[in-house]
DNA sequence: AAAGCATACAACCGCCAACCC
DNA sequence: GGGGTTGGCGGTTGTATGCTT
């Protein structure tokens, strides 16, 4: 037996939810709680895909779930986070109370991208897309057309592309090759804290059994390696007295996409919510 | 006014890991 | 141990709406 069916192939209802089918999901959660997601459906006399009960709950109906625009500090969160963990989107939205994976990535994906982007290719990436979702389209008509000959076999998709890229820890440029902006997705090797002005009394005393110089992170460190085996990232608590701390990230990406280099100024909340969800990921 | 284009975002898809039997 | 199920994730698509020409 492969994969069950999904809504589409046992003629469920998909698309947009109704006020209806929203209050049948709410009023069967709210008695019978979380859960259960395939027999959901049936049992809450929804005509719909336990999935999409569930993303919908999960997105949308949610008691506690924010709506509406991101807040300048909520967006500068995410812009730390991300250049810190990538596309990992719920746990990015785990430090934003109320957002939801599916809406940050949305709102990076509209509003923030653009900003790391360089400039030709923001120009030319909707010409681009459009015109590789009319091939796709074109290819996916030929296909079907081909179906009951089997004769394409062996088309390689974007998607098939991005999942190697994927299984590489690696992110490449949307033509498939590695480029310039090539970025190895940080892995969870080593944290490196800088003990200068690291207070006993402070959150990171904890930490101090995996704090390792500099010197032996220099050694370890090859400028120019593209070895995504690196060390991590380096925090370094600066003028902490303040209360103020300075994530650099330009360990996590030297060597990877010079672009990325900076550093980043937070507070010292920010600091250990972020090295919480690298101790996760250890 | 209408057609075409761009944008925003809700929803879907495919994959995967954990769990269960 | 192996196959099926489930929940969760990130990438992608579909479509409504707004904007431009």
């Amino acid at each position: 037996m492969g994969r069950t069916p999904c809504c589409s192939k046992v003629g469920l209802r998909r698309g947009p939810w109704s006020d209806k089918e929203d209050k049948l999901l709410t009023d069967y959660i709210q008695a019978h709680g979380e859960g259960q997601w395939r027999s959901m459906p049936k049992k809450a006399g929804l005509l719909r895909c336990g999935k999409s009960c569930r993303l919908r709950w999960m997105n949308y109906l949610r008691p506690g779930i924010k709506r509406g625009n991101i807040t300048a500090d909520e967006e500068d969160l995410i812009i730390r986070l991300h250049t810190l963990l990538g596309n990992r989107w719920s746990l990015i939205a785990g430090r934003l109370p109320g957002r939801t994976d599916n809406e940050i990535k949305n709102h990076w994906n509209t509003h923030m991208q653009k900003k790391f982007q360089k400039p030709e290719i923001l120009q030319n990436a909707r010409k681009k897309a459009s015109k590789k979702a009319e091939e796709e389209k074109k290819k996916k008509k030929k296909n079907k057309n081909n179906k009951n000959n089997n004769s394409n076999p062996t088309v390689t998709t974007l998607s098939d592309r991005e999942n190697k890229q994927k299984k590489n820890n690696v992110v490449g440029d949307s033509d498939g090759g590695i480029s310039n902006n090539t970025i190895y997705m940080p892995k969870p090797v080593r944290v490196s804290v800088s003990s200068s002005s690291l207070r006993k009394d402070n959150s990171f005393h904890s930490t101090e059994s995996i704090v390792s110089s500099h010197e032996e992170f220099d050694k370890e460190a090859k400028p120019g390696d593209s070895n995504p085996t690196w060390p991590l990232f380096e925090l370094e608590l600066e003028d902490i007295s303040h209360g103020v701390g300075q994530i650099c990230d330009r360990d996590i990406f030297r060597g990877y996409d010079p672009s990325l280099q900076c550093s980043i100024p937070t507070n010292k909340d920010m600091l250990e919510q972020v090295y919480e969800e690298y101790l996760k990921l250890l």
